[in-house]
DNA sequence: CAATCAAGCCAAAGCGCTTTGAATTTGGAT
DNA sequence: ATCCAAATTCAAAGCGCTTTGGCTTGATTG
């Protein structure tokens, strides 16, 4: 069914039923209402290619997905996408997803936006200076970024979370229960949110008089694996940290594999503070939080960039649109106070 | 720069042009040539709605993900897609994404095919008995399920684990190693996948002339929390399981954690085998697997229903292709022999 | 009662590409 | 030189929608 055969049934032309579907204002009601009507029932749904190649819209935004160097995706992806998705259903949009290495990024964006394939775009992942960034302004297409870069963040929109200032809490905090040989286990520091991650913790060392100690300070990929790797490693140090701070709950998640395999306990001998995107295939609504964490939805976020993105395609000219989250911090039973400060306590 | 720009630039018709750049062989090789070279060095760029609208194609594949009961995308779903898009990266498609609740699953299907914004469609979880087939099947649109269905799978294509062999071979690995009380944490078993591991299962202690005992068999969404959980429940138990056959690396580790939790160790007091669909987030290509595994990878899984899907949109008549892949049993260091067998020996 | 105006509708021109059917050129073969 | 088929090229007709500009009404006004 074309618009043109539900015109003829109805003896209207075409510009009318358009009309009367798209809410224009020059059709009376009387004619509207047959129109959506016959629409209805004869289950018309107009081209969405002649109905893009009329209006030049698209009601589609792009997401660029890198593939890190392993070749994996990140799975904080699948929770933004969970966020974002739903706010594209109800707003009427579709998600385009493009897999992409490293190598292809540029051509890929450039085909998206002379191709007009997208009415905007969501980036990924973006790094300490990006130059994505600039190709994309000069693309002249709308564009979020989830997280930011540190050359001219005022200059496009972007959302991320306060990433420094929760590594500052969550130092600090490990430091005021008394550790003080706290370990770092960070995301790739050539990621922008994993180097203000590292200067709040730096920070938060400064803070509390306590020097950092660049050997016990590891960047890697935020998957499990790593996470109990490193941990392996810091218990095979001659003097081993007291508490640790990570990246990523995946990460975390390995240190306290390895921490419960050389027979200790997280919590108890070794503090475990994490950052925590709130993966859903990890979360327990009910139970006390396996971690201790700085918390921040990354589902949430998702849905946010969606409605950003959306409203700068609409208003093209609108002033970009930037949002800091603050992050929670949510008390878990992986911390604990320093057994070096007050060892007869622990006798339970 | 469009098309007729490039025409005039060239002194040479739209038809020409068009054709030269398509690879039709009504053109001289000179002036492809010419043709080719023109379109690099003005970078044009064929939009791709005017092109969709013309052709009718729109190299465009859309995968509806269905939100589960909690809200939350599979995590399997971003490995899949990882897969997918570097297929359809590789093949020139792009890769639309609906995120949906099961509600709304009907409407977006009918969306699509109707508004034949994309060539062809994935299918993701398909339950025990799937009305989305049918529906597909009457709506004209190629698509390929990622699982199967019971009803009529020949009817259709798709691409599948051996899930019930896999589950079979499992539970009399964990049977042969002298385990007798063998509990089961399978995912959610409306779900096909899940109700042919429970199948094989069930046939697995058969063939060992073991009797299956209901109260130590669950059926869950498969994230962490649940197995930590339902390992609980079980250690609580009188006569707790020596072994858990889990349907996910997500649930196993959570049951792993209680385990752990509980003073007992996983491979030494209860032995765990799951199935593993290499979620590239906890996979570790060095060191000797967490747990012993009935392992597919389903990131290539998506790769393959990305090319199954593109095979099938460029010959509609094409006769369904139906895929079958075995899961390795692969061993890792979850599970040993029973202590009720040989106590004597477990002294080192 | 003619002039004016708003409301409601329509025909036709585009959007940028592919493809059909016809026209032109080329290159032997006669 | 002449003719015919093959090789190239082209003009124009879609693809299915939106939107511009104009045309009819019937009501309102001076």
């Amino acid at each position: 069914m074309k618009l043109k055969e539900l015109s003829d049934l109805l003896g209207l032309s075409q510009t009318t039923v358009s009309r009367a579907l798209n809410g224009y204002p020059e059709v009376s009601e009387e004619t509207r209402r047959k129109v959506k009507l016959a629409a209805e029932t004869h289950s018309y749904q107009p081209s969405s290619h002649a109905k893009r190649l009329a209006t030049g819209r698209t009601h589609t935004i792009g997401h660029v997905v890198p593939l890190s160097s392993h070749e994996m995706i990140n799975p904080h992806f699948s929770d933004f996408i969970a966020g974002a998705g739903e706010a594209y259903a109800r707003l009427g949009y579709d998600m385009l997803i493009s897999v992409v290495t490293e190598a292809d990024q540029e051509r890929v964006y450039r085909n998206l936006a002379s191709g007009r394939k997208v009415d905007g775009l969501i980036v990924h992942g973006p790094k300490a200076i990006d130059p994505r960034l600039a190709l994309l302004k000069s693309l002249d297409i709308p564009f979020v970024v989830h997280g930011r870069s540190d050359d001219a963040p005022d200059s496009y929109s972007w959302l991320d979370v306060s990433n420094r200032r929760s590594f500052v809490r969550a130092t600090q905090f490990l430091a005021d229960l008394g550790h003080s040989r706290i370990a770092l286990l960070n995301g790739l520091e050539d990621m922008n949110f994993a180097r203000r991650r590292r200067a709040g913790f730096l920070d938060g060392l400064a803070s509390r008089g306590i020097a950092p100690d660049p050997s016990i300070m590891f960047s890697d990929e935020m998957i499990e694996p790593n996470g109990y790797r490193r941990m392996q490693q810091l218990l095979a140090m001659p003097v081993r940290p007291d508490a640790i701070l990570t990246a990523s709950v995946l990460l975390a998640m390995g240190a306290a594999r390895a921490i419960q395999d050389a027979g200790l306990k997280p919590g108890r001998d070794i503090s475990i503070v994490t950052h925590d995107d709130q993966f859903s295939f990890l979360r327990d609504h009910n139970a006390v939080p396996m971690f201790t964490a700085t918390r921040s939805s990354i589902r949430d976020a998702g849905r946010r960039c969606a409605e950003m993105i959306i409203e700068l395609a609409n208003n093209p000219d609108r002033a970009p649109i930037q949002e800091l989250w603050e992050a929670e911090l949510v008390l878990g039973s992986s911390t604990g106070p320093s057994l070096r400060l007050a060892k007869p306590a622990k006798a339970l």
